[in-house]
DNA sequence: GAATGTTGCGCC
DNA sequence: AAAGGGCGCAACATTC
């Protein structure tokens, strides 16, 4: 069964069942109980164009649904994938009132403004995310509409080259949208307290609004003193590579990387005063104030939000936490954090996905780089991490492209993936993720650049750009089947694990409710992920079964994708108070 | 003075 | 030690 759900203006909701007798309308306010009731009674798959616009108000009062499918995202995939691309020809077009997915715009073509957005924001609840749009600002749409866009896309799913896979993947980004609204509502415990003690360490007391703090004053200082430029701005790039090649240090640019080559009295105070001010910046006293708001971290994750599936996040840089802030992330009194991350993963989802016998046997064991070693294909377990890498990325130089070739030999079946996939960008085409999400095209420039170069009159010069911007095309191509695949991996993870964690509650009598809201105060719930990573807030008293629960979760998610193909995800897997606590 | 571009660095 | 994929963000520099 399902159950559409939409705006009909003036704080007013539609809710109905196509084939079925439960039609409401009801104000805003009363959806969240309306909601609950008829997911106890139905369990319905709620269809919406937005998770965004529904999810926020529903948890905010306590209300989870099970299953959504959202047609903004599903739609999204579906107008590029090349899985159904016949079938597209042949259907409607995705209707005006539907707007684009999160990381459909063209890469040198910006989006149009919106026309009223402060008009329709009033639509939505304030919690909701700030950048919702309503597409174009025209109406809503209608029930009737949801449906007919629902079977719509239900129906290009079915035409797919693989049906079962579209279906399970648009299942999976609307599974991800609901877990992207559960973690900004339950929001990631955070230690306030700790993470001063943190910043303090590092920078001194907290400076006076307008001042660096007392450690970065000494190290500036340091610097000037050792480049013998008392007035140099330690922050300003220009000014400061001027300086360093006005004392002799011959560097092209101010990185990192490139300071360290040389040895010189002002380069360690200088490499020392970039770490603190990374730190002060980014996640300094500043980003307290404003992110950590009732010991949470409340990020705005943006699934669907890059090209390749994996996700986004717009605002609180969660997806960059420092590993120096990461004792900050404490369990509430009474619970725990169950911390799991799928080791390797790109490397094992390479080995299922070109279905190479020997990667496949490799990737059997806890650690596939060993096993590479082991099979005699390199010398190191360093060397065999950077020659997997250097194929999944492309690298054509410095001891990685070295390496890769040997990798060839002993892999050809994924190498061979990767390389067709490389070829297939480098020709202006696009690649597919095995549960069927497809790369953008290059951009119109791109192509311009391809038609110069074919040109009569083209010179050796716009040869030489076409063929660099082709195999940039490609290592993009290249990387997104793995890092899409693996993405689709982890958002199955998550769907799989979503419902178990839902079934668990806290035992009468044992520890106090979390500070996770309604929603989730008596009950694990996910509160981070990272890629290929999750944590779970979990009841101390339950933190077995969750585990438990994670590590099935993850092999279904292999099944899921895979069958029973000889490749294992394992995991690594802690029960901490504290981030800090895993390696 | 606001918008846009560039650089550098944090994460996977 | 260096350089291959995907991101977001802050700061500075440049442009309008």
């Amino acid at each position: 069964m399902r159950i559409a759900i939409t705006a009909t203006g003036a704080g007013r909701v539609a809710i109905g069942d196509p084939d079925g007798p439960e039609r409401h309308e009801v104000d805003r306010e009363h959806l969240p109980a309306l909601v609950a009731r008829l997911e106890a009674e139905h369990a319905p798959r709620w269809v919406w164009r937005d998770t965004r616009e529904w999810a926020p108000l529903l948890l905010a009062h306590g209300v989870r649904v099970a299953r959504c499918h959202d047609l903004r995202l599903c739609g999204a995939i579906l107008a590029w994938s090349t899985a159904v691309a016949t079938a597209r020809d042949e259907a409607p077009a995705r209707p005006e009132w539907l707007p684009p997915g999160p990381a459909e715009a063209p890469v040198d073509e910006p989006v149009a403004p919106v026309a009223s957005v402060a008009a329709h924001a009033a639509l939505f609840e304030l919690d909701a995310p700030s950048e919702i749009r309503s597409g174009d600002g025209s109406r809503p749409p209608s029930l009737a509409d949801l449906d007919a866009e629902h079977d719509r896309q239900l129906a290009l799913a079915d035409a797919a080259d693989s049906p079962g896979a579209m279906r399970l993947l648009l299942a999976a980004e609307s599974a991800g949208a609901l877990v992207a609204a559960e973690l900004r509502t339950a929001g990631l415990p955070w230690d306030r307290g700790e993470h001063e003690r943190v910043l303090e360490a590092a920078l001194g007391p907290r400076p006076a609004p307008g001042r660096k703090p007392d450690r970065m004053e000494e190290l500036a200082r340091a610097v000037r003193e050792a480049l013998d430029a008392p007035s140099l701005n330690v922050d300003s790039h220009a000014d400061l590579l001027r300086a360093l090649r006005a004392a002799g240090i011959g560097v092209g640019s101010t990185a990192r990387w490139e300071l360290r080559e040389h040895d010189h009295p002002a380069i360690e105070p200088l490499l020392a005063y970039k770490r603190l001010a990374r730190l002060w910046s980014a996640n300094g006293w500043a980003w307290l104030d404003e992110w950590i708001v009732d010991r949470r971290l409340r990020a705005e994750y943006v699934a669907g939000g890059t090209a390749t599936g994996r996700w986004a996040t717009s605002g609180g840089g969660a997806l960059q936490l420092p590993k120096v802030v990461r004792g900050a992330v404490t369990a509430d009194e009474g619970w725990s954090l169950v911390v799991a991350d799928a080791s390797q993963l790109e490397p094992r989802v390479l080995a299922a996905l070109a279905r190479d016998p020997a990667m496949a046997a490799a990737g059997r064991g806890r650690d596939l780089y060993r096993a590479i070693v082991d099979a005699g294909v390199v010398e190191s377990r360093d060397e065999a991490k950077v020659a997997l890498l250097g194929a999944m990325y492309g690298a054509t130089s410095g001891d990685s492209g070295r390496l890769v070739p040997r990798l060839g030999r002993a892999y050809p079946r994924a190498m061979a993936l990767v390389d067709d996939a490389a070829r297939t960008g480098e020709a202006g085409r696009r690649v597919t993720t095995l549960l069927g999400r497809s790369s953008p095209l290059p951009p119109t420039s791109w192509h311009e650049t391809q038609a110069r170069a074919n040109g009569v009159d083209a010179t050796a010069a716009d040869e030489r750009r076409a063929r660099s911007a082709a195999r940039d095309w490609g290592r993009f191509t290249r990387n997104f089947v793995v890092q899409g695949t693996a993405a689709e991996w982890a958002l199955c993870w998550m769907a799989s694990l979503r419902p178990r964690l839902a079934a668990m509650s806290l035992p009468p009598g044992a520890p106090p409710a979390s500070a996770s809201g309604p929603a989730f105060e008596r009950m694990p719930h996910l509160v981070y992920f990272l890629h290929d990573e999750l944590i779970v807030h979990a009841p101390e008293g339950l933190t077995g079964a969750v585990a438990d629960a994670v590590r099935e979760s993850a092999a279904e998610a292999g099944r899921l994708l895979f069958g029973e193909a000889p490749v294992e995800f394992p995991l690594d897997l802690d029960i901490v108070r504290s981030y800090a606590a895993v390696s």
